[in-house]
DNA sequence: GCCAAATGGTTTTATAATGCAACCACACGA
DNA sequence: TCGTGTGGTTGCATTATAAAACCATTTGGC
């Protein structure tokens, strides 16, 4: 394929979302780490996936701030790939996507894991949207407006620079 | 490239919902749709995409339930997209893929819109993770337990069929 | 009712992304 | 120090993607 459509500097925040995660797998590995896996090979046995375009893609989450290199916690000499606080961000977009598939799949009986709370074991609440003021909406309740002007010094105090 | 590998019949709910929703158009022609276009031309042009992959990501979305077609709305021979319950679910993912772009986006000046309650104007709130009792839960306070065995018939209940 | 333009695609062709397999360098353990 | 495990890289085949050209219907204007 001529080469892929970049949705860098698109003014659409879901298109500068997919820029970052939108392929075939760096969910997945993000998936995967935030369930604690941290080394190559691990990632590798999990998803299955070659190893070359394992490397592609964690060099490029690495790139992106999701993912950094460092140290292997175990002593030895190799590096291990740990999650940023921007990737640990993407938790709610992995919850969204796996209740959606809990909600709509047409075989939901091949889904062999629930997402559960941790102290009690019960499966968690379906995400919400919700107004400030706390009322429940729906798609139809919301709608989208332009970015309010970016805070700009007054002339006068950019002056001051 | 080998053909891509599909994740259908995966276990990982994650993995199942990005078998219809994780290629780089799918979750774009979904937004557009939840704004209301229903046209191929004008998903067209709202995107800029090649026709033919334009083409290609609808029937998949149809394949998929995700979007149905149904006879123009405004009198026309011409058909519409239009999308499904299962598409409309999947508002959450995009608000979520929103949210966190506006959080972490390197660039967050760049983005031009945002989602905002309809009777107030205000911006909505920001996605949480609650449990069955109603307590906010983070990444650590969560994990995964295999899904309990389907229900299903005793022996002799099931030789009654 | 007839012609031009719009609509909604399909076909063709190129190039890039993907996947598999083989290869390789370094670390590690015995 | 030798064999093995870890973490990649390098070819090569094949597919997916994109741009452009092409085409069939539908529509609007007259």
């Amino acid at each position: 394929m001529v080469k892929r459509t970049s949705f860098e500097g698109d003014a659409c925040p879901v298109a500068r979302a997919l820029e970052a995660l939108g392929d075939w797998w760096s969910l997945l590995i993000i998936r995967e780490a935030l369930l604690g896996v941290r080394r190559f090979g691990e990632f590798q046995n999990k998803l299955g996936m070659a190893k070359n375009i394992l490397a592609t893609r964690l060099r490029a989450l690495v790139d992106h701030g999701i993912l950094t290199t460092a140290p292997a916690s175990d002593g030895s000499a190799y590096q291990e790939y740990v999650l940023t606080p921007k990737g640990r961000g993407t938790f709610p977009i992995l919850v969204a996507l796996r209740q959606w598939s809990e909600e709509f799949d047409d075989y939901p009986e091949e889904i062999e894991t629930i997402l559960v709370d941790r102290a009690k074991g019960r499966p968690i609440r379906k995400i919400e949207l919700r107004a400030e003021d706390g009322r429940l909406l729906t798609l139809a309740d919301t709608t989208l407006k332009p970015r309010p002007a970016p805070r700009r010094r007054s002339a006068s105090a950019r002056s001051n620079l």
